[in-house]
DNA sequence: TGGATTTAGTTAGCATTGCTAACTAAATTG
DNA sequence: CAATTTAGTTAGCAATGCTAACTAAATCCA
């Protein structure tokens, strides 16, 4: 005990509500950022999985990102057109193929990840600790729930 | 005191990007059920803001959704063509036009609202109540944060 | 072994939802 | 009353989802 009695237990479909519209919220605000480096969100996330979690198929991003095939064929498409990634095909598979990030993939990453975060960092730098500790702790459950 | 240490400050940057992770996922798999309803997830919330928050001018709706002005002239066209909404001359600004949800509309936002948000909602059952508690106070801290 | 099935990926085509640029028309300002 | 501002539209582009239909390689099984 000792604790201060936990709020009235909100209904599961209220919380669900508002995660939503917070979640909808905060991208539309980050896409701003996303846009002035010209990559975009999707890309970004594909190229993030690549450069932190290493090279794999297409099929594996595809999973990584709860995305389509296609739809990752296509990212995929547009990472190498900038220069970010390359297709090499897989030795063990010949249907397959490997994709890895190139250095300059690597280079915009870092880049395009600080810009993308920065205002919501600032922002969350104006948060009392104990707020940041707890979205960092809703950013896990929500990861968790998907 | 009497409270348990707090965690050890996670730095904002790390908070930011994993908030943003999270948000692009829980989005992505709500995506799929507002596809079973056919509205679409930028329709839906501008008919949520007229639902409750009631009928107001398409500039109000964009800035309320933070999208630019033809953005939301085009989804309300899209509403008035679904027969969600209807727009009607402003008797005080003849450039101005004001926008209504109709009775369809109501009964489609609320049963696309419950639809969207009950896979959602059936996870957090799940959750001990205290998770639910914080995740509903992380969704009111992303919504001030934006 | 060899035909059938599964799996990886691509291409084509569509829908949604962001944006800017360029326009019309009404309201406001000086 | 002319100039400017404001509300909204239209047109056109880009990103990112999807399904359907295809190719080609791998696997399965009789």
């Amino acid at each position: 005990m000792a604790e201060r009695a936990s709020p009235p237990a909100p209904p599961p479909t209220a919380v669900a509500d508002r995660l939503h519209s917070a979640a909808i919220h905060l991208l539309r605000t980050l896409r701003r950022e996303d846009q002035a480096l010209g990559v975009g969100p999707a890309k970004l996330s594909a190229l993030s999985v690549l450069v932190f979690g290493g090279p794999r198929s297409i099929g594996a991003l595809a999973r990584a990102e709860h995305v389509r095939l296609p739809t990752m064929s296509r990212l995929v498409s547009g990472l190498e057109r900038d220069g970010l990634a390359t297709r090499t095909p897989d030795p063990e598979d010949g249907r397959a193929s490997r994709v890895y990030p190139t250095a300059h993939g690597r280079r915009v990453l870092h880049q395009g990840r600080a810009r993308r975060v920065a205002t919501l960092a600032r922002r969350l730098e104006q948060l009392p600790e104990a707020d940041r500790a707890l979205l960092a702790r809703a950013a896990d459950l929500i990861e968790g729930l998907t």
